[in-house]
DNA sequence: ACTATTTCGTCAACCACGTTGACTATCTTA
DNA sequence: TAAGATAGTCAACGTGGTTGACGAAATAGT
């Protein structure tokens, strides 16, 4: 990991490097769990349908992207099996995008596993200094840089 | 930026936000400085390609893509005046890769900005948690996730 | 020196993920 | 009821990646 002689070109490496380190440490042991076909972009696409349901309008204004690119990822992960559409019968136009058991099964080993490599920092750096870096992030990123906060994730 | 309740999703999720911030921000400046299609990828692509210019395969390896990647990526920067390609007078079956003027101005002002940024962060967090999040995310990513580790970036 | 192997670049086909524009069907509102 | 906003979809396209195949050129091994 050794950067340039520019001491900003660390910042932006590193803070992709630890991103990408822990997903492909997830999918890595997603895969022996088997979800092997979950992709990077498919966690946050089944956090943003939630346990309540989407359209998938309303997934693109979440996820920050158009609602046809919306409609073809929720195309894909239908065709995996993470996700179904229902009719909306309150409104014909609608289609209702739920998560399948499947899509809830992988949703939560995403989530032990994180909690998992989470702690594994917590044990190298000491969790304080994990705390640290949450904390710091939290107030150099603007509030909207993702608007994932689906409320009742995993609340039960 | 809420996230679930469960604590390990915050972690990846605010590691790329600050991340994608960081790049926002770079692009947008660089947008405001001349470079309007200079897009997230290339500069990783830039600073792999180097002072001393390569070849796609090599790019390819330096930057853990395919060598056919690595030749398309070189193409749109080609015409997009960043990069220029030349035949290597040792070795017919090689092409030499090289950054043009342009391709320098990029690079030297993305290392400018990126000064800029992490500057700014100091002045939020403080120089020393700045420091403290880079330190720590060296400890914990490991060394082969980017080798961009090409000397002699910026030296002059 | 000649064959065998490796390497470099490229072509083709394909996939994931995103875009914009256009269009139908449906719901809303004036 | 006519007009307008909204939901989903289709088509075309751009970007960044993949694998497989292939010719041309360099290198290794008799």
């Amino acid at each position: 990991m050794a950067t340039p002689d520019r001491p900003g070109f660390a910042l932006p490496l590193l803070l992709l490097a630890g991103f990408r380190t822990l997903i492909d440490d997830l999918h890595a042991e997603l895969a022996r769990q088997g979800h092997p076909d979950l992709r990077p972009a498919h966690g946050f696409v089944l956090q943003a349908v939630g346990p309540a349901g989407t359209t998938a309008s309303d997934l693109g204004q979440r996820l920050g992207v158009s609602k046809q690119a919306a409609g073809k990822t929720v195309d894909r992960l239908v065709a995996l099996g993470y996700l179904e559409r229902a009719d909306d019968p309150a409104d014909a136009r609608r289609k209702l995008v739920r998560m399948t058991a499947k899509g809830h099964d992988g949703l939560r080993r995403s989530a032990v596993v994180f909690d998992d490599l989470r702690d594994r920092w917590a044990a190298t750096l000491g969790a304080e200094r994990v705390a640290a870096i949450e904390d710091d992030l939290r107030r150099v990123v603007p509030a909207d840089v993702f608007r994932l906060d689906v409320p009742g994730w995993f609340g039960g």
